[in-house]
Formats: C-alpha cells, sequence, structure tokens
DNA sequence: CTGTTAGCGCTTTCAG
DNA sequence: CTGAAAGCGCTAACAG
C-alpha cells in the first residue's frame, strides 16, 4: 500500500519543552520574545526544537493572540490586467512583514463583493478593497468592523491610496494639444467608478484650460470589444484623437480603427490609461502610467501601520505619468 | 474624538448560548449539525444568533477542527498573464466550497517558492502549484507534509492537472502544414519549465510526422522583450513560420517582425500558445487556447476531493485546441 | 529570567 | 436530543 502522504503531524509547544526540560512559556518566548531569556536558553530550546521538528502553530497562535497573520485583498476581477501588478505589489509588502494575503474576487458585482468583504474580514487582520463597486455605505459598514484600506476609492475617514491619473491626463492632453489637436473624445468607461469620473473631469478641465473642444462617448464597460464596438461613435463625434478610460478600452479602439482602415497615429490619435499592457502593443501605446504595484505595496503598508496603531486615516494620493510612445501624432 | 473604526468585537458562543438559554454545544450543533437536534431549537437559537450578530469564529474552528477552511495557491508570477485566469478558477472553486484562498508568489525563484510552500503548508489544509520550478524533490518533501496538487508539472504519485498543449500544438503544425510552409521554427521558453518541453517535443513529433524541417531558437525567457531580441535568430534559421512557447513571447516577435519591415501573416507566420493575451492583439494571434480557469477550478477541485479522503493521485488531462486567428497564412 | 495558571472560541466525546 | 467537561496549541499575566 503507497504510503500515507500529506499527513505530517508535527510536534507541539508540549512536547518541545518536555524534551528540553523547560516550560511551554519558555519555548513560546524563544520564538516570539528571545530576547527576553537567556541567550543559552534561547539556544538550547531552539536546538531541540528544530531536531524535533517543531513549528509553531499559525491557528493556536492567531487565537491566542487575536492577530490572525493575514490581510486580504478583494478586486473586481483579477482577470483585469489592472490588478495583478497591484496584487503583486501587495502581496510583496504583506509578505515581507511576515503576514499572508487571503485573495477575494468580486466577480465585478457589488452584491458579491459585499459578502467576499463580509467573509474575509471575519477571518484577516484587516482588508485591502482596490477599485470597490459598493456603495460608501457598504463600505462604511465594512470598515466599522475590521480595518479597511481603499485603493482608488475616495470616502472621507477612511485610510486611502489614490493614483491619481489627472496629472497624467492632463499631461496627455497637453501633449495632444502641443501636437495640433483641437477636437478630442474621452471614451469612459464603468459608470459607477471613481477613476472614471477623475480621468473624465480631468480631461474636460484640461480641454478647457487650453481651449480645445472635448466631446465623450460612453463605453461603459472596460474591454477590448467595447472598444472595437464604439470605434463608430468616436469617429462620429469628428475628433482627431481619443483618450481612453483605459488601455484595454484603447486596445479595442485601435484595433476598430485599423478595421476600418484608419491608420494610428497617422490619421487619429489614441492615448490609453493604467500602462498595463501598453509596452507590448504595435505600435506601442502612448499612456498614462499608473504604478499598480506601489498602490498596491502602499496599501498594505497603511493597513499594518493602521495595525499597528496609527489610525491616522491618511489619504495617499500616487503621481502618474505620461508615457508617449507611438499613437500620438500630429492630426492629419 | 473620532469614533474607533475597525474594531468590531463579535459575540461568542457562550454569550448566544446564555442568552437563548441552552449550552454551548447546542449553538455548536445548531451551525455545525443542524439535523442534529430539534428543528424548533435550532430556529430559536439561530433568531438569537441572528439578533446578537453572531458569526462563528473561523480561527477558533480550525483549531479546534484541525482544518483551517482554507487553501492555497502558489504561482510564479502573477503579473505573468497566464496565471490570473488560472487563479480566478482556482477561486471560484474554492469559494463554492466554502474555502479562502491564499495566495503566494514566488518571484519566479525556485528558493523562494520553496519557503513560501512551506510557510503556506503551515497555514492551509493543502496546497496547489502551478508551474513549479522547483525541483522534484523539494515537491514532494512538501507534498508529504501537505496535500499537494500540482498544475503542469507530472509528478508520479502526486495528484496532478495537466494542461495538454501537444494536441493543440500537433493541430498548430499541420494548420501551418496545410499551409504550405515546409520549415518551421520553435522558440522556447523557460528551460526549467515542464511545459516548454512538452511544446517542443510536440512540434518535434508532429514536424516529423508531417515531414517538416523544424529548428529551434532558445529564448529561455517567456518576455515580449525577449521575443524582440530572438526575431534575428529566428530569421536566420530561414524558416517560414514560427511557433512560440507562449502569447508574450509571440508578442515580442510580432514587434520584432514589423520593426525589422515584415509583415504578418504574409510574409511570415506565427503561432503562439496559452490564448491569454492573443484575442487582444492586432493582428489577433493564432495561438493554443489553454483553458487555464479550467486548470485552476480543476486543481482545487481535486485538492478538496483529497482532503475529503480520496487520495487517489489522480491524473487529469486537459485538452488544448488550436485558435486560427490572423497571424498566420501560405508562405511568401 | 522562568514557571504556573488561565484562558482565546469552538468542537466533541461522553453522560444523561 | 441536549448538557458538561475536556481539550486544540499557544500566549499572557502574575508570581516567584
Amino acid at each position: 500500500m503507497a504510503q500515507q502522504r500529506g499527513t505530517g503531524k508535527s510536534p507541539t509547544i508540549s512536547e518541545v519543552a518536555a524534551a528540553a526540560g523547560v516550560s511551554k512559556s519558555t519555548v513560546s518566548r524563544a520564538f516570539s520574545r528571545p530576547q527576553m531569556i537567556t541567550a543559552e536558553t534561547v539556544a538550547h530550546v531552539m536546538e531541540v526544537a528544530t531536531r524535533l521538528g517543531y513549528v509553531p502553530n499559525h491557528t493556536a497562535q492567531a487565537l491566542s493572540t487575536g492577530r490572525a497573520g493575514t490581510v486580504a485583498i478583494v478586486v473586481p476581477d483579477i482577470a483585469n490586467p489592472f490588478f495583478p501588478p497591484l496584487i503583486r505589489g501587495a502581496q510583496a509588502a504583506a509578505d515581507q512583514a511576515g503576514f499572508s494575503l487571503l485573495l477575494g474576487d468580486a466577480d465585478e458585482d457589488p452584491t458579491r463583493e459585499d459578502v467576499v468583504v463580509g467573509k474575509l474580514g471575519r477571518q484577516t487582520d484587516g482588508i485591502v478593497l482596490a477599485s470597490s463597486r459598493m456603495t460608501e455605505e457598504q463600505i462604511s459598514t465594512h470598515a466599522e468592523r475590521r480595518p479597511l484600506v481603499l485603493i482608488n476609492r475616495d470616502v472621507a475617514g477612511l485610510p486611502r491610496v489614490l493614483i491619481d491619473t489627472s496629472t497624467g491626463i492632463a499631461a496627455a492632453v497637453e501633449h495632444l494639444a502641443e501636437l495640433g489637436h483641437r477636437h478630442l473624445v474621452y471614451v469612459s468607461g464603468p459608470t459607477s467608478s471613481w477613476s472614471n469620473a477623475e480621468r473624465r473631469r480631468a480631461v474636460r478641465a484640461a480641454g478647457r484650460r487650453l481651449g480645445l473642444k472635448v466631446s465623450a462617448v460612453a463605453a461603459r464597460r472596460s474591454t477590448y470589444d467595447a472598444g472595437v464596438q464604439h470605434v463608430g461613435a468616436i469617429l462620429d463625434t469628428g475628433a482627431s484623437a481619443a483618450i481612453a478610460f483605459d488601455d484595454l478600452l484603447a486596445q479595442g479602439i485601435l484595433a476598430g480603427l485599423s478595421a476600418r482602415g484608419f491608420v494610428v497615429p497617422e490619421q487619429f490619435s489614441v492615448v490609453g490609461c493604467d500602462d498595463v499592457l501598453a509596452a507590448t502593443m504595435s505600435p506601442p501605446l502612448t499612456t498614462v502610467s499608473a504604478h499598480g504595484a506601489d498602490a498596491g505595496r502602499t496599501a498594505v503598508e497603511l493597513l499594518l501601520s493602521y495595525l499597528g496603531g496609527d489610525h491616522t486615516a491618511e489619504r495617499r494620493v500616487l503621481d502618474t505619468t505620461l508615457v508617449v510612445r507611438a499613437t500620438t501624432a500630429p492630426p492629419a
């Protein structure tokens, strides 16, 4: 009969204590507060512990201390290329602090998100909520139960990190104006998205300031297909350049444009946002870089400092920059 | 002073018991084994519990039962577009079974992976290891401690799900042969990758069977840049079509080709693999679809059934299919 | 500096 | 069908 796999029973703190001839507390302290006991006692305990293959039981520690040693991050959709870098940053920060990262996917559904956050909140020390689709009420309710930090959602009183795309967007509008464009169109994403509102506002503001005409087309979804489908409407506005809600949408627009025989950037300019797949397109997309990994990392750091007692509810704003590549040129 | 946020202290089972006039055991059973007690008792306990806002403490349950209610998935790099769909599938399957998903990123480093798996193994009921870069010894060692299921790694005796790209690759070679190509080049990815070996083998086998010449170029990394950098070598082979280790590489190759003035597919055909970003490229990439989400889901299901007592060490092979899009055509 | 003694909140025999 | 009691493995006062 095959050997039983995956059944590793590890020794407990009591067994180590017995084998080392000390009390459980001493073993416990040897691991968590070494400087609290004699160096040689520590050494001895450790020696015995490693010999026995002892490893502290995370769950027991958690129950006893009330600290789970785990934080969660919930995103609307892991498959959306905006999030992986962000998750990666969060994961790295958590890991570095000795925390584990629980992942939740809200499936772009506020109701599901509400459930997921509730569930994950109960088994972690805190939550990072990225691009939440929930209402402020829902978010606040959760924040009352568990430490919560937001990414790309500006709720007063809660710690949050905001990726300020408006700086980058403004730069994009200036860039286009310098090239000679007089009429732009903003292709918007999800209506309920905070980022979308910010970007739209930024395009409008910069356009007004520079005396450009700016139209709008509501793609409503951030997908490749949505981009393709809305090129008709985009072209109908009469604009010579488009700024899309994000790269995914921009990519679709590029494809739709090329399908209609338009060559970019000679006949039409396109600017994306987020810089998640911009570098790997042809022609390479001019876009606003969002530094997603930084946002993820910062959010976790904010959360951990909150757990450490700093309840400042800091509002951290991350700047963005315009990356000019090959989809922008003077109008035809 | 601002109200204290994130400090939700929830009632314990004892408080509910007291309030309901029953014992802790009864409350416990009302939640975990309702059919074990009277329907009205259950109803009453539940009524009181909800009124008090009681929710079972996950950690305490875990300590008491020895079940964490959590599984982990560790991937080489979350930002690699192959993994998000896979993680998503895993997450969905775990969630559906009432489990939470802990995420580990190995950062493409076997040593780090070893550490991460060790750490995560201790706080979960089992682990899904995707495209592991560790040695079989390392993997086996971990499998002895914790239930483990592999994705894209074929270690006898361990439950595993393999994405059989060879079927799709063979179809790609046939497709190219039918178009009239007589000389192909396989552009390989990470040397230590099981998938890479499989794909190379499949190209070779199908090529031999169809009487085609097949060369090889070792890009070694699966990145856009690696693709761009190796077009020189690819062209030098004299082949008229390339099959790349994955889509990312193919995308780079496409860009490099176009930079040298080659137009695809008229002057050169390219086939990718994985179908992770193939649909959003222009021209849309002909590629082998890997169904990553299925793999993630299946792996978690295998893991859960293992936890349920089925120690069959099943080897599940998932088929792939060729998706013909716009980067393949008859040779010039 | 180290040992003793209570728990953390829940599950689970074992009685009744 | 329900209650009492003994832990799960670890931490944290409190003594000594």
